[in-house]
DNA sequence: GCACATCTGCGTACGCCGTACAAGAACTGA
DNA sequence: TCAGTTCTTGTACGGCGTACGCAGATGTGC
């Protein structure tokens, strides 16, 4: 939060983003760093002790480097975790040559499991400003492509990748959330998770206010729920967009 | 960031969450505060200042107390934050005793009305580990009866809540993401933020790997793309739900 | 070969942050 | 009245992001 004033009645701008900065001058010493380390180290610190321990003295740290060296290279901490988003969103690995609906779904999966295993994405997309990274604006273009042809407007197409983009986005961050509280809670399984909220949710059925929500609590077989529900969601929106569009 | 280690081996110890702790002991001083205060100064904050500065001091400086005063009634930041999610749930008002499918676009309406106007929703949402407040609890309820009746199991009519759900967070998160980096940009409109990245977009379009993404911003009539892109995604979602379960 | 412009790495310092702790102030029930 | 309980507060600690300026490395033009 450093241009936070936004009063300022001066002239719009140009920002000059991360990845324009990114050829060297060839003018001074060789640089001890590369932005795919500090991308690559970031990454790894999030994975193991969450994205509030990503700070910049400790990745100064893990990169052998002090503090403020980082400084040459990133603008502050908000190109860092622009950098870490790029970095994991080129895992996303979307099957070649197959119609929209299989791309889709494979976009949709892989994004989901980006999210999954790199629990800090959510949180990350929630906070840096500038979401227009090279290897997402790549996948979006992907997307795009797969549904040219098809006598489509430009904005409708755009319209089908921010639908299924919105559903896979939000499904993982509750997957996560749930999941970030059974580890930061210090329970080792989330059926230990339950047991140590079973007063809470005694209290929340005690009420008597939720009767059908008591209900799901008490018949559902929440066996695998997350998966199969994603997978549930996701095929009523295909099927959805294929019958509206008659695609 | 308390409770970070996760590494010990104790059973699963019961969590006491701020809910079941609101009711006060009739024995010392009177409190000064109430947790309805409390919620209502950080959202205050929040909506005005955004959600990094809503701190503890702050907090308390409005309030007019010391900061160590707050703790008497929370048990960290995360409980405020916990607070300010239920204030604003408060505001998600649904329509009555209509169909599962108003009330679905009820629900979708308003969520994403509660997310634009509070910006900080979607951040705080992905920061706290739990999403169980009751005013959310009370109209995951509202939305379940409507489903119920049917002939669904109570796994699917979750499912359908759950699918509603996560697209409209997904997309309101994409929206105000967009709208933030306009702000905290400096930028007056929209339209100015546009000019500023300018460069970055034709660098973008320069490379000729876009050509799909190019053809979108050069023929797309982005008017009012947000609320359109909502609607046809949440309609897409609902004819996908009621055809796959005949309802 | 050498001066100079330029870029890199780093140490220090400032003002924030969340909150642990303990002492004092306010109130109640006996 | 007064012991017991709860509420309020000041101080302090360790961590954070980063502004600033200096020392040294590197390439360029003479």
């Amino acid at each position: 939060m450093t241009a936070e004033d936004g009063d300022g009645g001066t002239a719009p701008e140009a920002r000059v983003t991360i990845w324009e900065r990114l050829e060297r001058p060839a003018r001074g010493p060789r640089p001890a760093l590369t932005h795919d380390q500090i991308a690559r180290a970031g990454v790894e610190i999030a994975d193991e002790q969450g994205l509030d321990a990503v700070s910049m003295r400790r990745l100064a740290e893990r990169l052998g480097v002090a503090t403020m060296a980082l400084y040459r290279y990133v603008a502050g901490k908000d190109d860092v975790l622009e950098l870490m988003i790029d970095a994991v969103a080129a895992e996303i690995e979307l099957p070649r040559a197959t119609g929209w609906r299989e791309l889709a779904r494979g976009f949709a999966g892989e994004l989901r499991a980006v999210g999954l295993r790199h629990h800090w994405l959510t949180a990350a997309l929630a906070r840096t400003p500038h979401v227009l990274t090279p290897n997402l604006v790549e996948r979006v273009e992907d997307m795009l492509r797969s549904l040219d042809g098809l006598g489509l407007e430009v904005d409708t197409m755009m319209a089908v990748f921010g639908t299924v983009n919105a559903f896979v986005r939000g499904a993982t961050a509750d997957e996560v959330i749930r999941r970030e509280a059974v580890r930061r809670g210090g329970w080792a399984s989330e059926e230990e998770a339950r047991i140590a909220y079973l007063p809470y949710v005694r209290w929340l059925i005690g009420t008597g206010r939720y009767p059908t929500l008591t209900r799901y609590i008490i018949e559902g077989s929440n066996e695998d729920d997350s998966q199969w529900q994603f997978e549930f969601g996701l095929e009523c929106i295909l099927d959805g967009i294929a019958a509206r569009l008659g695609i």
